[in-house]
DNA sequence: GTCTATAGGGGGATAGAC
DNA sequence: GTCTATCCCCCTATAGAC
């Protein structure tokens, strides 16, 4: 992957193509790491069309964190507030999507978390989180198996952590995982399409402890 | 807790209390993101007082993120080594320091995956992470427990990773859960503590499957 | 050792030609 | 719409007084 890989992309336009950049950009350096010449660089093209199409470093930048937030929580929304899957279904399907969806984009995960700690929650306030979650038919799946005693823990928030966690923590971590077990990217990658048969079952003995 | 935490601390050297500054800062907002100035305000004192005790802002950095991490990592080894405790003394052991290692300082796992990511793995070199983790007597003793058909996930880095991610992940993602659980500090920190006594049980639930 | 003042450079933004 | 050249502020680092 070369890193110009927008710029040899005449289908895509102008304004399209540096989004793409910003968005490769921020997420591997974060905000306050990235010159906008890095980005201008990356898409191949001049630093002033930055300007010319977003104003600032900080309305591009607001803009791809607002699309990357929200294209990452679309697909749990969805997934949780489905009516017709149960809960274990609800668990493999968001597992199965999360792995590939961040295996796309492993540094996402990092690259939201790391920013939303500098802006103090300011961010989140814009997104109905709470209900988004706490409302969900999921966790009110989740309080029924607890009414019936076929789930221990009686905090759907620990469960909730639980399972972003197994799912989401390894690609947070990878760097250190990589060294740690001395892994190639491959290695690592199939590692973590073992974890979408695993963490469904390690979820579901969980649920008795 | 002022933002000059340390101004009034009479009794610490003017190079502690820079590293401490400097340490809070770097924590809170990253190496990018960190003005010397802001340093400098937060130990109470002038500017130049940095370049004078330690050269640049690159070298405070080098040593505050060396002593982050040996700090994280030392704890971490010392269990895992102990030849006269079992797998699931050491888990219990991790579990309940890692929380209330973590609590003091609840930003030292994003920092650290944060500035890891950008430095490109050059910072992991110094440390002999593969030997430390990988020959320990941590993972000798979850091979045993493997072959006696007592843990059904062969690979040791998986079991790793599950349970680093059920401690660590939590607080990495704080700002999302507080939000999502519509948590104050408080209930958040009651919900770690809780955590020490549940994640042996998952664990161990998670073994078996 | 600690301060004030300032040098020096980098990075975001814009003017203006094409 | 896209480029080159440049402005100007802010941040790191240092000189020099005390």
């Amino acid at each position: 992957m070369s890193k110009k890989a927008n710029s040899n992309q005449p289908d895509l336009s102008t304004e399209e193509r540096i989004k793409l950049a910003a968005r490769a950009v921020f997420h591997r350096k974060g905000y306050s790491a990235t010159k906008t010449r890095d980005i201008a660089e990356e898409a191949g093209m001049n630093l002033a069309l930055l300007n010319y199409y977003f104003r600032s470093k900080e309305k591009l930048f607001e803009q791809i964190m607002f699309e990357t937030v929200f294209g990452f929580m679309q697909n749990m929304a969805m997934v949780f507030n489905d009516e017709h899957t149960t809960l274990h279904q609800k668990v493999e399907l968001m597992v199965d999507r999360y792995i590939d969806m961040i295996s796309r984009e492993p540094e996402v995960p990092l690259f939201i978390m790391s920013e939303i700690r500098s802006d103090a929650g300011a961010f989140l306030e814009k997104v109905p989180l709470g209900q988004m979650i706490v409302q969900s038919v999921f966790v009110r799946q989740y309080q029924k198996l607890v009414e019936e005693g076929k789930a221990k823990e009686p905090d759907p928030l620990q469960f909730l952590m639980n399972l972003l966690a197994l799912v989401v923590f390894p690609f947070m971590a990878s760097p250190l995982l990589k060294k740690i077990g001395n892994l190639k990217e491959k290695q690592f990658d199939n590692m973590m399409q073992e974890r979408k048969r695993m963490i469904p079952l390690w979820i579901k003995a969980m649920l008795k402890a």
